[in-house]
DNA sequence: AATGAATGAGTATTCATTCAT
DNA sequence: CATGAATGAATACTCATTCAT
C-alpha cells in the first residue's frame, strides 16, 4: 500500500528532524511508522533512499512557495513569497528543523539527494525572484544598475535565513515575534527601511 | 607538545570539511596529522571533543570579523564587516565548507560544542550589527521606525548566507564573480539599490 | 529463540571456565555457540550480562543442593548435603572451574551479578546448614554451647573448599581419591574423626 | 633503588586488591607509587611480572604461618596455626581481598605466578598440618583410622575459608565477631564441638 | 635512573541489510 | 505483502609497552 510508504516518509522526516540522519536508526523509523524493520526495505532500497525521498518530497512542496502570479507588482510579489514561506515553515516545521541541523554532517550525495533537490529548488527560487526584481526595476523601485541575478540570490538567501531564524526561535525558545519579524523582512526587501 | 595538538586540529578541520563528521574516521585524522591513532586520544577525550575544539577555535577567530571601530560611519562599517568576512572566507574555506554541509547531521551537542559557539558568535555578530544600524538611523540613512534588533538579525543572516554562496561557488563551480557579488551585498545593505 | 540463548549460555560457561572472563572474547562465545557475533547481542546487552546470566543460572541450580528433608537425622543430612554437592561438581565441572579461578579478577559487579547470587546461595546454604546443626544439638551429637550460626558457616566453607579441591584434582592431576575424600569429609563433619 | 621496587609492589597489591588485575592500569600503579609509567618498566618486564612478584612476596610471608614448634601438642598447634593466620589477615587484609576476588578471572599463568606459589604454599601448609594431625593421633585425640593427608587438606581448607569469611565480614559489613568465630574454628578443629 | 610522549594491536559493540517463513 | 531473527562489516577507544631525551 502506498499509504504505508507515506507513513514511513512522514515518520522519517520527523525523526531526521529530531535526531539527524546518523542518529536515526532504521529500526526507529519502523517503530514510528508501526511496521517491521523488514517492511521498510520493501519500500526503500536503503536508508539513504529514505532520506532522498524525504527531501524530494519536501523540496517539491517548498518550490510552490515561489510560484507568483505575473500580474502582482514588485512589493506584493515580495510580500507573497515571504508570506507563503513563513506559512510553509509553520506547517512544515520538521523540514526546516532538518535543514537547520548543519555541521556534524556527511558528504555522501546521491543522485536524487540533497544537492540535486537543493539546487533545483534554489534555481527555481532565484529565477522566480529574478522576475520579481525585474518588476521592481520596471516599476522604478529598484535602480537599473543592479545585477538582477545577484540581487535575486541575495533576496532568496535573506528569506531562507529568516526562515531558519523563525525555526530556531520556535525550538530553542529564542524570543522572536514572528509577525513583526516577517513585516520587517518585507519592509527591508522592498526598500522601506531606507530614508528617501 | 602543543604543536601536535594543533596539527591534529588542522587536519580534523580539513577532513570534517571534506567528508563531514560521521564519514571522517579517527584513523583518518591520525593519518592526516602524521601521528598514531592513540596519540589523538592523548590530546582529545573523544572524536566529539575534536569537533568541539575545531569549532571553538574557528568561531573565536570568526568573531573578530565583527569588531568595528566606533568612529566609522554606517556605510563604511557595513563595508568593513562584509569585507572582513569575505576575506575570512577566502582564508578559511575549510571552515565554511564544514558549516555549509547541512542536513545529514547529528543532534548530539556538547557543552563547549556547536550550539554554544554558534550562539556566542551570533550574539556577538548581531549586537555589533545593531550598533551599526543605530549609526544608520542617527545618520538619517535608516528610518527610525525599524526594529534595530530584527534588522541586525536580518543583516547578519544576509551576510552569512552570502558567504555560504561564495563557498558553494568556489567548490561546486557555480559561476559567481566574488567581487561583484560582494559589492552588490554592500550596496544592498546600505540601501543603494533602491531609487530615492 | 530461547534455544539460541541457552546455547550461548552453555558456551559461555565453558569458555569462562577455560579461559576466564577477560580472556574470553565475545567472538569466541559466538563461534562456540555457532552464531554470529551480532546474534549474541540480540540476547544479551553486554558481555557482563552474559556472565551475570551464567552465574544466576548456575547458582540457582546449586542452591538445590541444600534442600534437605526435615525428617532426616543429623548425620544423614550432612551426608546428603555432601553427596549432592559432590555429584553436582561432577555434572557441572565447568561451573566450579569458573569459581576456582580466583586472583586475576575484576571488581566490577552488577546488580544481578556475582555478589548478589553468591550471597543468596551462601545464605540459603548456611540457613539450611544451621537447621541441620540444630538437629545435631537436639540429638545430643553436638554440644549445646556452640554457636549454630558460626558452625554452619564453617561447615559450609569446609564443604565448598572440599569441592574446589576435587575440581583442582580433576583438572591439575592432583592425586585425590574422590570417594575416600568425600567419606573423610562426612566423617569429619559428623564428629567421627575424634576419639570419644 | 630497591626501595622504589618495594613501593611499586606495595601499591600494586593495594590496587589489585581494590580493583582486580585487569581493572588496575600500569598507570595507576605508577601514580600510586609516585613514579612515572616508564619507571615501572625499569623494575618489571611486564604487568604480569608485577602480579607474580606481588604473589611471590605475599605467599612467602604467608607460609610462615605454618611454621609450628614440634614440642607443641595437637590442640596448641592448631590454636597457633589459626591464631597466626587470623593475625596475618588483620595485617595483610589487601592480600586476602586480592584472593577473595574470584570469578571474573583470567587463566594466564606464569612460571612464578599464582599456581606455582599457591601450590607451594598449599603444600607447605598441608605437610605442616599433617604433622599436627599425627600429633593428634599419637595423643589419642584423633582416631587412627583417618587419612592424615586428606584430613590435613580438610583442616587447611577450613582455616583458609574461615579467613576469607573474616575478610568478607571486614569489607562487606557482614556481622561477624572475629574472636568468637576464631574460637569456634579452633574448637571445631580440635573436636571440642562434639559430645563424647 | 627516570621520564612521559608516542605507539598500534586488540575488542566490545552497533546497525544497515538480508531472507526464510 | 509482512515479519524479525540473524548477520558481520565497520569503528571508536584502551592501554601495555617502548624509547628518545
Amino acid at each position: 500500500m502506498e499509504q504505508t510508504k507515506e507513513r514511513i516518509i512522514k515518520s522519517a522526516i520527523k525523526l531526521f528532524a529530531d535526531k539527524g540522519f546518523h542518529e536515526t536508526k532504521v529500526e526507529d523509523i519502523a517503530l514510528e511508522s508501526g511496521v517491521a524493520k523488514g517492511t521498510v526495505y520493501l519500500y526503500f532500497k536503503s536508508k539513504e533512499e529514505i532520506m532522498d525521498t524525504c527531501l524530494e518530497f519536501i523540496f517539491s512542496e517548498a518550490s510552490k512557495n515561489y510560484e507568483i502570479p505575473d500580474e502582482l507588482n514588485f512589493s506584493d510579489s515580495i510580500r507573497m513569497v515571504v508570506e507563503k514561506n513563513f506559512k510553509f515553515v509553520d506547517e512544515n516545521i520538521d523540514f526546516y528543523r532538518m535543514l537547520s541541523k548543519g555541521i556534524y554532517s556527511t558528504s555522501k550525495d546521491t543522485k536524487m539527494g540533497r544537492r540535486y533537490c537543493e539546487r533545483k529548488l534554489f534555481e527555481k527560487a532565484t529565477s522566480s525572484m529574478e522576475k520579481i526584481i525585474l518588476k521592481g526595476i520596471n516599476e522604478g523601485k529598484i535602480k537599473k544598475e543592479v545585477s538582477p541575478k545577484y540581487l535575486a540570490v541575495t533576496f532568496i538567501n535573506t528569506i531562507i535565513s529568516s526562515l531558519i531564524m523563525v525555526v530556531n526561535s520556535k525550538i530553542k525558545g529564542f524570543e522572536l515575534n514572528e509577525n513583526e519579524y516577517k513585516e520587517e523582512i518585507i519592509n527591508f526587501l522592498t526598500g522601506g527601511i531606507y530614508e528617501k
